[in-house]
DNA sequence: CTACGTGCAAATGGTTTGCACATAC
DNA sequence: GTATGTGCAAACCATTTGCACGTAG
């Protein structure tokens, strides 16, 4: 059993919750690969490797990894939305290309502090934050 | 003639567009009032104050107040956009309660300067940016 | 006069849900 | 054994769209 499952494993049992063979295979092929996805895109990739789960069942756990903390959602603006590994990854922010959809990554440990201060000032209490940069990676270039 | 109505226009003639009177009497709505707002609530709303227009062309013309740069969209993680006005208003950030989903404002120029900074490091021609602090306010504080 | 806009109702599309059957513990 | 999960198809719900009719310029 790798770390993410024992992770997932401990979050499942301490709701009371199952260990089904679907949420084993989707916690694994989540973690086998790329950094961001969408719930479309597990489906058919699953369905390549010849792991058939519902759609909905895909819907149930990536809720389920959200809450165990596994997974983080990252709305880029479209309709539907994104899933990224909190899970062995540093925080990071996202720099969206908004005519290729190009998603570039940086951390900055200002913003923490940033964030912390801003906090302080408004009597808030972070939980999460998110900081995004819109506008033209190096390729598309405006004009 | 008022000076959103007057930048309204200008975008509206520049694009060969007319301007009606549904579009007006939403332009008007939207910039007499609060400050984020749905499109549902516009609705509810303009129906109270016996100003009728179809739900289809309250989203056609948001779209077009996002475009003419009067209006931006901002999501707060639910499933339905919000609105809120650029015309007049400094640019600001979001303190999200996710408990109550009180929405605090606040805007500090450091952050324009960080954005150019990495920017710069990624190449990246910037056009807008988001930040959001999601978490509790003073008086949903955890426990 | 005619390109553009409106209202309506139907379509969309990502996500959620009800239900009958299956299974982890 | 029983509470939880699964798959399926239907439901949801914000938003979008096709169309016939209306109107700003």
């Amino acid at each position: 059993m790798n770390e993410s499952e024992k992770v997932f494993l401990d979050y499942i049992q301490s709701k009371g919750l199952k260990f089904t063979p679907e949420r084993k295979a989707i916690l694994n092929h989540v973690f086998e690969s790329h950094g961001h996805f969408e719930a479309e895109e597990l489906l058919v990739d699953m369905r390549k490797s010849n792991k058939r789960v519902s759609k909905a069942t895909i819907y149930r756990t990536l809720a389920l990894l959200v809450k165990s903390g596994l997974l983080r959602e990252v709305i880029f603006g479209e309709k539907h939305a994104h899933y990224e590994h909190v899970y062995g990854h540093e925080h990071h922010e996202h720099l969206v290309c908004i005519k290729c959809g190009k998603i570039i990554e940086f951390s900055d440990e200002r913003i923490e502090k940033y964030q912390d201060e801003i906090c302080l000032e408004n009597k808030f209490k972070a939980e999460s934050h998110r900081f995004q940069i819109m506008g033209y990676c190096e390729d598309c270039e405006e004009e």
